[in-house]
Order: structure tokens, then C-alpha cells, then sequence
RNA sequence: GCCCUUGUAGCUCAGCAGGUAGAGCACUUCCUUGGUAAGGAAGAGGUCACCGGUUCAAGUCCGGUCGAGGGCUCCA
């Protein structure tokens, strides 16, 4: 992720900007009846979105991409002008989109791009002119085309985008392309986006033999965990778990439907209705399949008179749960219909609070840490402008308790002001993966609202009902996604404790098999993952498979070995440790396991 | 859901102007017993996603359905 404001004012900005302006005359050349749209730059590149007669082909993006090395070849100056919204209107009569845009600035707090702007900004009606294409802009824009440099410019794809995001209205073909100031990052920048195709989870996932997916015999977003994929999600549960316990929570578990009535009192049947799948029909009452587990710890919280003198409570809950998706949007382990949250609510006293938001974001980076992720970014959304349930004194003590959490766990953070949800602020926690990624998994959520509905109490020191403070959190966020991340921030080389096969034996020939199980047996009774390739291949094929797995240790057996009563050892990073006795193997491994550590 | 692209052996992909399927890897068997990323040979494996249409004839053309990929919106 880029700083917002660096960037838009960066060189690189303008380079994007300005290709997006060349672009855009490019196809209008090609389409001289075609409407445009908005084309902003984002990270990495820019796009523009364009209503055409027909659809665009991979082969127009090269006549496209061709043009517009020609126009920059031209080396034309941008000129902007300011305009009144008559003389715009005029200017673009024949580009209903851009109208549009206009009417929008005219009304004020919208920028050229139909973005809201911020409060007390000016619109000013500008437009940028190189050569024949003159478009509303604000800019800023290059000097002239000769700072765009054609070898370090790349048309990527076709898509579609509907005008202003909207599903409702028409839809547009979006081109995407990226930009750079020299050829050698646009190289790099291709290689990146090759390299994320080589860690794709998906092509891993298969390869890895850890998961599947089966659309058409199972059901599109619904995951099988394989095996190997299933014995790495033991380990990562096994471990949360007992880090929960550990921690001061309860482990609960809750079934996987619920009355209706349940849903109408949480009021999801209100407001997340159309996430919800259809009700299951039981002696006539209608059930639901759960899209969260709130409401259930909820009834657990009701199940007894609570006393102040027992908070907090923290039930958490490894918790499976089913959301409608789109089809449209489901991606492999990203975005699934089925998945299990790392699930757990905590209630606590007013008095508390403070103190337990603290403690949920530290216990949440502890966690995140041991699997090897340093790098956190947090965003604290707060009350929306609009509709909110809760008071104001509530969502104050909740946001500077979240913002003072934030400033003493010492990470970067940044407030979206009026980003929360109706029911409360929450931060949420974005990592960064090993090829600089962001990837969210962890939230952290106040919730005025069903303390409310379900009219949660507690006796206080003062005999009299108060209603508790409740937090929402998720920490992995799902199984599902947070493996899908592990496996790219690994690319598929998990560190040592959560590799599926942590050694290999490989016998150079057959009578050193025995040798290789009696050792593969003692560092199995150790508590290790370790296999023996029996096969026939050479040893050199064996050392190419135990490496397209990934294994983090191949132990090499041959005659020196069992008579030295030693493997040797070579690492998956390519390292060769040369000969080892097998004790002092062990020891190593069973130590980079405890430290988490990783070959 | 919508737009574009796409659907041939477990995997990666060929296949042309319509004439009833091919490679590599993986798998099985046999030979080989070899010191740090592919030893050799043979074999097995596909109603060319599904349904319908055009045709003497369709993996190949047309229509539909389902799925996948890239986006849009939303989100764990």
C-alpha cells in the first residue's frame, strides 16, 4: 500500500494520470462514437472505464497500447483550463458520463472523478488538454508526454465496472494498464505479478495436496481439507486454542442452526437477510443456518444472572459459519460460503473495557507474530454520520479506548472517520505478507446493539441492572482465509511446526532402507513428521520431489551414513549441512519447531 | 448476479479448413541400486463439462445450462 498523500503528488501519479488521458484518446480514435467515463490512477497503474459499441478484444489492447506509444511519441503538452459548468457542458455535450461528472461538481462535494470531497473543498471545473483530447480533470498531469516512457507502459486486462459502482446502472469496459517511470520497474512490477501467480494458494493448494475445491459435486465456495491441509489447521487451531485457555477464555460451542425467532431478536433477518440462506422448515418452525455466532454466546450470557464480580467473559469459538455469496465473487479459500471463524465475544463492565480492548489487540499480535507475520496496519473505523444505535458518551469511551489500545501497541494506524457500523467502532487489523500484500484478517468490533436487542444485564456493586460493554472479535478472521494468506506468505513453505512432512529420508539405494526407517522411527517417536521414500527413483529425483513438496529437511542416507550411524542433511533453501548424527538432527529440528522457526 | 475470457487424460497443454483424440509430467509394472533438483522401457488412463441444434459426419460450427479465471459491489 502506497501513503495516500505521497503518492498523489509523486511523479509516478502524474505518469498514470496522463497515460490514462492518452489512453482514452487512443480508443476514441479507434471509436469515434464511444462514450468515456472516469480514469484515475491506482496503485501500481490506472484505469479508464469506457461505453463502447462492442466489446474490447485482447487484440484491441495491443492497437491500443501501439496508439498510444504513438500519441506519447509526440511529446504534446498538457494545458489545463478553468471553466464554467455552462462552457463544460457544452465542451463534453456529447459525452453524457462526463454531464454527469459535471452536474455532480456543479452541486458541489463531488470531486471530477464523482468521488464525495472533503467537507469545505471548493470544485473547481478544470480540464486538461495534450494533442486533441481534452478531458475534465483536476490533474495534476505530467508537463508533456515526453516524461511518459513508452517501454515502461503496459495495457493488463479488460474487465467490467459498472458506471459509478453502481449494479444498477449501465455497465462499462474498464482497461486497465500500469505505468512506471523506467522500463526496469515496469519489469519488476511484471516479475511481482508473476511471482503472486507462482504463490497463488489455489495453484499451491493442489499441488500441496491440502485442499479442494469442487463446484460442480460439492458446491461452488465450499472447501475440502485435505490431509496435508487438514493437519495444518489442526496445528494452527490446536495452538490458538490453547493460547485461548491460556488467556482467560472459555472454549464454547454452539450449534449450527437456530429459530428464527433467534435471527429476528439479533435482528439479522433484518439487516443481514440477504446473506442469510433460506430457512430449513422443522415441525413447522423455520430454522436458520447461522451466518454468526454472536447470538448464541448471547443466549449463553443470558443463561444466568451475571454479576459484576464476574467479567470479563470471553467465549470464544471456533465457529462455522455460512454466508451467501455471489458467485461472482467467490476465490478459491479468499472468499467462500462456508468457513469457521476464530470466533469470540467478550463481555465486560464499563470499567473494564478500556482495559480489555487493550488486552484483545496485544493477545491479537501475539497470535499473528507466532505465524510469522510482523508487519501490521490498523484502520479504526468510527460512529457513521448517519444511523447509529448507542449513545454518544458509549461510542466515544469506545473509540478512545480502541485508539489508545492502538497507540500503545505501537502500530501504525489510520481513523476512518464515519467508517464503522451502525452498531459500533472497530478496528480493523490488515498484515502484510512476505511480497509486501495487505491482507485483512483481524477485526475487533464493539456492538451496542445486541446487548440491546437481547437486553443483556448484570447486577452491579449498586444491586441495581446495567448493561454490559460487548466486543465482537475474530483473530485469524476465518480458517479459510487465513490459510489461503498462510499459504501465499509461504508460498507453500510453512515454517518448520506447521510443515505437513517435516523430514524426508531418502535411501541412495535399497539396503538402506531399513537404516532410513529405524532413524525415520526414532524422530517420529519424537514427535516429529517425518517419511521415508522407499521408491525407486534416483536419488536425484527423490531430492526434486521432496523440494516441489517443500519438506524443510531431506535426509540423505547412503552407505557412509549407516556406518557413521549419521544422515545427511540438506535444507529446502538449498542448503547442504553435510553429515549429522541423527541425535543431533533432532535436536536441531525439535528446536527450530519450538522456536517456530522456519529453513 | 452482471461484463469479458475460458472448460480436451490426475496435472500442464497440443489438436484443424468439421471426418469419430495426442504430448510431457504424474500413475502401474519391469530393468537400473545410482551421492544432492528428472536413469531407461513398457503399460494403463478421455462418452473432448453437460443438454440441444446444423450436418452424411462435431472436441472442432450455432444455441442453452453448469463450472472456472479476470473485474464490478460487498466482505472473514
Amino acid at each position: 500500500m502506497f501513503k495516500q498523500a505521497d503518492y498523489l503528488n509523486s511523479p509516478l501519479y502524474k505518469i498514470r494520470h496522463s497515460a490514462a488521458h492518452v489512453m482514452a484518446q487512443a480508443v476514441l480514435e479507434m471509436f469515434p462514437t464511444g462514450k468515456i467515463a472516469i480514469g484515475p490512477p491506482i496503485e501500481d497503474g490506472f484505469y479508464y472505464d469506457f461505453d463502447l459499441p462492442r466489446a474490447l478484444t485482447p487484440e484491441d489492447l495491443k492497437a491500443i497500447e501501439n496508439r498510444m506509444r504513438n500519441i506519447i511519441k509526440k511529446r504534446h503538452t498538457f494545458a489545463r483550463r478553468e471553466l464554467s459548468a455552462a462552457e463544460a457542458k457544452a465542451l463534453f455535450a456529447d459525452q453524457p458520463y462526463k454531464i454527469e461528472l459535471i452536474e455532480g461538481l456543479e452541486a458541489g462535494g463531488l470531486d471530477d472523478n464523482g468521488n464525495p470531497l472533503p467537507a469545505g473543498e471548493h470544485p473547481v471545473i478544470s480540464t486538461f488538454k495534450h494533442d486533441t483530447f481534452e478531458d475534465l480533470c483536476k490533474g495534476p498531469h505530467v508537463e508533456n508526454l515526453g516524461k511518459i516512457n513508452p517501454r515502461a507502459l503496459k495495457l493488463l486486462s479488460i474487465a467490467g465496472a459498472y458506471w459509478r459502482g453502481d449494479e444498477h446502472r449501465q455497465q462499462l469496459q474498464r482497461i486497465y494498464g500500469t505505468a512506471w517511470e523506467k522500463p526496469e520497474e515496469l519489469k519488476i512490477y511484471l516479475r511481482r505479478l508473476e511471482e503472486a501467480k507462482k504463490r497463488d494458494h489455489r495453484k499451491l493448494g493442489k499441488e500441496l495436496g491440502l485442499f479442494s475445491t469442487d463446484a460442480d459435486n460439492l458446491g461452488g465456495g465450499l472447501v475440502l481439507w485435505h490431509p496435508k491441509g487438514g493437519l495444518i489447521r489442526h496445528l494452527t487451531e490446536e495452538f490458538c486454542k490453547n493460547e485461548h485457555l491460556a488467556n482467560g477464555y472459555d472454549m464454547v460451542y454452539s450449534p449450527h442452526i437456530g429459530k428464527s425467532t433467534l435471527w429476528e431478536t439479533s435482528g439479522h433477518l433484518g439487516f443481514y437477510k440477504e446473506n442469510m440462506y433460506s430457512p430449513i422448515d422443522i415441525d413447522g418452525q423455520e430454522y436458520y443456518l447461522k451466518p454468526m455466532n454472536c447470538p448464541f454466546h448471547i443466549l449463553m450470557y443470558k443463561s444466568e444472572r451475571r454479576s459484576y464480580r464476574d467479567f470479563p467473559f470471553r467465549f470464544a469459538e471456533w465457529g462455522t459459519v455460512y454466508r451467501y455469496e455471489r458467485s461472482g465473487v467467490l476465490h478459491g479459500l479468499l472468499r467462500v460460503r462456508g468457513f469457521t471463524q476464530d470466533d469470540a465475544h467478550h463481555f465486560c463492565r464499563q470499567d473494564q473495557m478500556p482495559e480489555e480492548i487493550d488486552f484483545v489487540l496485544n493477545f491479537c499480535l501475539h497470535i499473528l507474530r507466532s505465524f510469522g507475520f510482523e508487519t501490521f496496519k490498523a484502520y479504526l473505523s468510527t460512529q457513521p454520520p448517519e444511523k447509529s444505535v448507542g449513545d454518544e458518551q458509549q461510542w466515544r469511551a469506545a473509540e478512545a479506548a480502541l485508539e489508545a489500545a492502538l497507540q500503545r501497541a505501537d502500530i501504525p494506524y489510520e481513523i476512518d472517520e464515519g467508517g464503522g457500523a451502525f452498531y459500533g467502532p472497530k478496528i480493523d487489523l490488515k498484515i502484510n505478507d512476505a511480497i509486501g500484500r495487505e491482507w485483512q484478517l483481524s477485526t475487533i468490533q464493539f456492538d451496542f446493539n445486541l446487548p440491546e436487542r437481547f437486553d443483556l444485564n448484570y447486577i452491579g456493586q449498586d444491586g441495581r441492572e446495567h448493561r454490559p460493554y460487548m466486543v465482537h472479535r475474530a483473530l485469524l478472521g476465518s480458517m479459510e482465509r487465513f490459510f489461503g494468506v498462510l499459504v501465499e506468505h509461504f508460498a507453500g513453505a510453512f515454517p518448520v511446526w506447521l510443515s505437513p512432512v517435516q523430514a524426508i529420508f531418502i535411501p541412495i539405494a535399497d539396503r538402506h532402507i531399513a537404516y532410513a526407517e529405524k532413524m525415520a522411527a526414532q524422530l517420529r517417536a519424537a514427535g516429529l513428521r517425518v517419511e521415508v521414500d522407499a521408491g525407486s527413483d534416483r536419488m536425484g529425483n527423490k531430492i526434486r520431489k521432496a523440494q516441489k513438496q517443500k519438506i524443510p529437511y531431506m535426509l540423505i542416507v547412503g552407505d557412509k551414513e549407516v556406518e557413521d550411524g549419521a544422515v545427511s542433511v540438506r535444507l529446502r533453501n538449498g542448503q547442504d549441512l553435510g553429515p549429522q548424527p541423527v541425535a543431533e538432527l533432532q535436536a536441531l529440528i525439535l528446536d527450530t519447531v519450538a522456536k517456530k522457526g522456519t529453513v
